[in-house]
DNA sequence: TGGCCTTTGAAGCCT
DNA sequence: AGGCTTCAAAGGCCA
């Protein structure tokens, strides 16, 4: 969002990407969904299954491009309205939180049957993801939820190298006051580990973090559970080159979403793949009232303010260019360019299926 | 075994 | 400046 990164807009530009659903017709049958029902669920699985049929027609990827150009210019429709709105809302929404005391507050909330489902399907799918994803904040103290933490300047994030350095503050980030944990309600069956291990889950800075990776390729499952945002590389194969850990990008407000939603998706309508999952959860997301999404989008903005103190150094970049989860070195940027190529080559595919 | 799929949003790159 | 590309999570599927 160029709000978030253009100085100083960033923060309060993140909770400024409200849409006014309403506007879109589209998006009237989906507000008042929030309680994602059956029927949606019905009706998505009966979706997936006819793409897979249309798929098998050399049209099924224009068609799937099509959905998502639709999808896209909302978002763009969203963007201008949010551009337009934002600087009325600028602000506003934290001098009058929404949510006070978020996002401790909102835990009990929107979501309650992701947080404290009988299923056991869907117990054991969360524990198997560990934690709430939004507890990724939680080592926050209560004060750096408010809307605008007094001692942390909403634009410090956008200076970089001005503001971004660890400062003491951060130790109010980090550390647990004991009030502020104890308003985590017993019922967070997702209440991070890590909050409660020892140095050993630490980040080198000796704060924890989410958004520091697990070893392997794919993220384990319980990488929030350690509060690890760097991905140690210790593959024993490859003990040639010591490499550095990689850091991942921070989450943004959708995959924020994804991590808190994939579970209960996965128990109400027993798919399993990502793919599905992810249109479902798409979907979700654009139902969600303006306030909901806030949520999220604050959250993401806190995570990156949080990440760009955890790791000033950190580009976005340092994973761009290297292809593999920001491993340098000339085999993974050949990789890279060759990954680059696929996908041009892909999309210049589905360029002539749509001409043609 | 590793890439693809699929989503949105952030950020970097490129023209 | 604006458009395009990549990456972030996730896990089944397929070559």
């Amino acid at each position: 969002m160029p709000q978030l990164s253009s100085g100083g807009g960033d923060d309060l530009g993140a909770n400024d990407e409200m849409i006014a659903f309403k506007d879109e017709g589209e998006q009237e049958e989906k507000i008042q969904e929030n309680a994602f029902t059956e029927r949606d669920l019905a009706d998505l699985k009966s979706s997936l299954v006819n793409e897979s049929e249309i798929n098998q027609s050399p049209s099924a990827a224009a068609i799937r491009r099509g959905q998502q150009g639709e999808q896209r210019s909302f978002a763009e429709k969203h963007r201008e309205h949010l551009d337009g709105v934002s600087k009325q809302q600028d602000g506003g929404m934290y001098k009058t939180p929404a949510y006070p005391g978020y996002p401790f507050l909102m835990l009990p909330d929107p979501y309650p049957s992701s947080v404290s489902t009988s299923s056991n399907k869907v117990s054991v799918v969360q524990q198997s993801h560990g934690m709430h994803p939004l507890t990724s904040l939680l080592p926050y103290g209560n004060d750096h939820f408010s809307p605008s933490p007094p001692h942390l300047p909403t634009d410090m994030s956008q200076k970089t190298g001005v503001h971004r350095h660890q400062s003491q503050d951060l130790s109010g980030y980090y550390s647990l006051p004991p009030g502020g944990v104890g308003q985590i309600t017993p019922s967070m069956g997702w209440f991070p580990h890590s909050l409660m291990l020892g140095p050993s889950s630490m980040h080198p800075t000796g704060i924890p973090h989410p958004a520091i990776v697990p070893p392997t390729g794919k993220q384990e499952h319980d990488q929030y559970d350690r509060g690890m945002y760097v991905k140690q590389q210790v593959e024993p194969k490859r003990e040639k080159e010591p490499k550095k850990p990689v850091i991942k990008k921070p989450l943004n407000a959708f995959m924020l979403y994804m991590k808190e939603m994939r579970a209960k998706v996965i128990a109400e309508c027993t798919l399993k793949e990502s793919a599905a999952i992810n249109q479902i959860l798409g979907r979700r997301w654009h139902a969600l009232t303006r306030e909901e999404q806030a949520k999220y989008y604050e959250l993401a903005r806190k995570e990156r303010q949080l990440h760009m103190q955890l790791y000033p150094t950190w580009s976005a970049r340092d994973n761009y260019e290297a292809g593999l989860s920001g491993v340098a070195g000339e085999k993974n940027k050949a990789d890279w360019g060759k990954k680059k190529r696929r996908k041009r080559e892909k999309q210049q595919d589905s360029n002539t299926d749509n001409s043609l």
